[in-house]
DNA sequence: TTAGTTGCAAATGTTTTGCAACATA
DNA sequence: TATGTTGCAAAACATTTGCAACTAA
């Protein structure tokens, strides 16, 4: 399987655009830290490793990162937008403890295969989904 | 079954909150409008009714709406939130088109039972969910 | 050399908040 | 009458964009 990098190297020469030190600093960030960060906590951690870089380049290069398929945006439902790392994983659904936070990932095939047959049925092609599972954990229940 | 005005106004009292006109005509024309307006759409309408109501008003009393449980916030992904008035209504998630933005509600009984399994899978209480499926409907498509 | 990229600051769009006047319980 | 509520405008917040200087291919 292809390295993160080299997919987003392919993807940009597609695309006609050009690979960057910024953009190549931003993905290995991200790569790192891989959980759940928002563009603003992914652009402070970037911000120390290069101090020049600007808030601005770190959303242009999420949506890029998003438009490759490197990386999936999520939506907690708290304002911000928080990225993963999707590239090479299993996709992935989230189970969310209301208490704490805690934060499962979670996949069902069955839950898969019906949701196409709910779109189909309705005469959709069905390109994504979201799927949040909130409830209360073992800790949180006592 | 209560009126939801009912719920609302026995919620606002129970908060030591009092009932306004305002809340009144805001919920009264969600009830009316019921599907999925977001709040700028809702305010519009609202201001038609009563022209010196204030956008704030709106935000605020959808807060205290949702709070009460009579009004369920959706998130389509689109940078606004709507609102739905779920009360007294069969819980579903939504089907949505990414192209003309046509909302189709959905509900299926395996995926609802298998979401509950998880979530017990994990030691969870599940409290909701929210499953939203993005896809290209059948207009769109062609 | 050319087309794409950057950082900055300003703009955008939604939602929230401070405040003084006002209305409900 | 005391406390909560309103409308307004300003603020807050995440995100996007215009632009002139820069840089990868």
């Amino acid at each position: 399987m292809k390295a993160p990098q080299d997919v987003f190297a392919e993807y940009l020469t597609n695309e006609n655009l050009k690979m960057t030190p910024q953009r190549r600093l931003i993905l290995d960030t991200l790569l790192k830290h891989d959980n759940h960060l928002s563009s603003e906590e992914l652009y402070a951690k970037v911000k120390k490793r290069d101090n020049s870089v600007g808030q601005a380049t770190v959303y242009r290069t999420l949506k890029l990162l998003s438009d490759s398929g490197l990386v999936e945006p999520l939506d907690f439902a708290d304002g911000v937008t928080r990225y993963e790392a999707s590239y090479g994983k299993d996709h992935h659904d989230h189970l969310i403890c209301e208490k704490c936070g805690k934060n499962i990932e979670i996949l069902d095939n069955v839950i898969e295969q019906r949701q196409e047959q709910l779109a189909k049925k309705h005469g959709f092609t069905l390109l994504r989904h979201k799927m949040y599972l909130y409830g209360l954990c073992s800790d949180c229940k006592k």
